[in-house]
Order: C-alpha cells, then structure tokens, then sequence
DNA sequence: ACTCTGTAGTTGAGCCGTCAACCATTTTCT
DNA sequence: AGAAAATGGTTGACGGCTCAACTACAGAGT
C-alpha cells in the first residue's frame, strides 16, 4: 500500500478500525431491530417521528428533508412510499404555491405509536445500557465536536441541507 | 408518541441525536470525499485493502466477507462489479471445491495506491485532527465496549458473519 | 410588466445492498 | 457407505439512495 506522507499509525489505525465497525454494526443492528419489530427502516422511522413532533403533525417537505438530514430527493422518494403506505399525505402548501406539506396520518400516527417504544429500548440495549454514565458524557462531547467540524461541511455542500441543521444543533447545544 | 415505560431522559436524547448526526455525517463525507477523489465506494475500497494487505493479494470469499463485515451476498455482487472493473479477478479454490478465491489485479492495486493516501487524509481531516489524544483514546475505549457487545449479536445470527469477527476484534485488542 | 435568478419539489436512471431461494460440495452421524 | 445437515457461494427481485435534469412558482431589479 501506497505509504505517502502521513499514513495511520498503530493507534490511530486501531482506532479508525474501531469506529468504523462499532458504528457500522449499531446502525445495522438498531435498523434491523426496527425491521423485525415494526417492519419500518430507519428512514422513515425518523420521518414520522419529525412529523409527529410538530403541531398539526404536518411539515413542509424541505424542512422535513432537513430534519431528517436527507436531501431533497430521497424524502420525496420516501414520502411517495410512505404515502403508498397509507401513512403520510400531501398538501398543497396554502402560503406558498410552489410548496407541500407531508401529512401524517392517523393510521401513520398508530404505525409509529407501536414502533417507538420498541425502537427505544433497542437504543437503550445496544447503547446507553452498554456505557456508563461517565462514557456517554464522553461520548457526547466527541460528537458534538465532530458536529461542530462536520456540519459546516454539510451546510456549504447547499442544495443539500440549510439552516435548519443549525437549528438543530443549537438544539444540540442548548 | 407513546410515552411508555422507559422513555428517553433530555440528557439520553441529545446524546443519541448526536450520535446519529455525527457517525451519519462523518460516514458520508468520507465516502464522498472517497467518490470525489478516487471514484470508489468505501465498501469497494475495503475490499481492496483488505485483498491487498494478504499475501497472494487474495483470499477467499467469505473470509473476505467476514474481513470487510460484509454478507457473502453483499460480497458476491461487489466482486463480480470489481471484476467487471478489471481490478479483481476470480479463481477457483485449491483445496475445497465450492470455494472461490478473489486476487486483487495488478490494475487494482494501482487504483489502491492511488486512492489510499488521499483516503487517509480525509480520515485525517474529518476524525484525528479534529479530536484531541485524549478524547480519540476515550472514543476507542467506548468504540471497544461496543463491539464488545455488538459482536457477538452479529456473530450469533450465523449466516452473516463468523469467527473471522472476532480475530479482527482481537486485532484490536491487541 | 418583464426578465433573471433563486427556491420547492419531483422524476428517472443507475448503483448498491438485502433477503430468500438456490446449487454444489463437504462434514457429520449412524 | 449413505443420508442428513452444514458450509460456500451465487443469483434475482426488490428497496432505497444519489445524481442530474426538469417543471413550477416566487422575488428582485429594471
């Protein structure tokens, strides 16, 4: 392998190999929870518990697609098959011609009612029952660091994500 | 939401946001930069680093599989796209005739050296230079618990990975 | 009023991964 | 030895994501 300038050392690469698989295996592990418990992806888990947080339990589709951290694209792909589902409706936006509102649905509200809870205590089995308390404080303020550096990335890549992950991490923050 | 039995404190919930958002965004600008620069996936990119660091530069499929946390399935498709690249080639098994070895190509490994060390920078960038040492050694510390934990999930649903796991979990804890 | 630029959202192609079904070979058990 | 079970690997359908192209509307400047 080509060893340029600054490859990894031992540590490092110990290191980088850890969080590469820690975190890939969480993320699998908690998506496959969701899966067999309520048959529901990560993704639109997610989608339903934004709308389910906000009054009228309706969003716009942009905001929407930030809170989730997804591009405009995918949350239109996944709101179409979320509306197939049965579990979210669209709205012609009143204010703003151009616009459209994700709806939730009753029957979307009971899909995510049933989920949530299992959902949580699978957060609670692979994460916050694994680490002690001293841990998680570490943890999060690794996090919030990588946040500081990585979401002024994300927000300068434009088309994709805006203001509204500000928000969120000064929600992170507070 | 359904509010049940054990919901999530304040203090867990901003933890877990931040959890998510960070090991999402950091994943995501390390594959993009991946894209960007070398015009690889990181799933392919580690299979190629994986082939390259074994003598012969190749290795049998599922040990691969298990090597890059990958299922055989996953593995099987990726590799007959890499072949179809011309950087990895296939060949049959000395001694056990269901196996199937996978050599890294001459070209393949030419289109590792080019990509690792611009791959190693963005690791850089994204991770090492924006923790310090004591906080990178507090994150493997958690990372380890974790796979602790999450190993032997993996391991015990059978089909997808092995024991292969664990070796490279005692790699790192070595 | 009229163009120009930016914003909201959708669409389709193509890539990658999952899941389940499948064949071939090897191992184990009797 | 022969049947049964386990292992190695592939395949195809399908789900979901990305990227780029596109339509429609809004707002600013002239």
């Amino acid at each position: 392998m080509g060893d340029e300038a600054r490859w990894l050392s031992d540590d490092e690469r110990r290191i980088w190999l850890g969080w590469i698989m820690s975190s890939r295996l969480l993320w699998e592990e908690l998506e496959r929870d969701l899966q067999r418990d309520s048959s529901l992806s990560f993704g639109y888990y997610e989608i339903l518990v934004m709308l389910s947080e906000t009054p009228g339990r309706s969003r716009r589709m942009s905001e929407l697609a930030d809170a989730t951290q997804s591009s405009r694209s995918r949350l239109s792909h996944a709101v179409a098959r979320l509306e197939a589902l049965g579990w979210v409706r669209r709205e012609a936006c009143p204010d703003d011609r151009r616009g459209q509102l994700a709806v939730l649905t009753d029957e979307g509200f009971r899909a995510l009612e049933t989920a949530a809870p299992m959902h949580v205590e699978s957060v609670r089995r692979h994460l916050f029952d694994v680490l002690s308390p001293t841990q998680l404080a570490q943890l999060q303020q690794i996090d919030d660091i990588l946040l500081e550096h990585l979401l002024p990335l994300a927000n300068s890549r434009g088309d994709v994500r805006s203001k509204l992950l500000e928000e969120a991490r000064a929600r992170l923050e507070r």
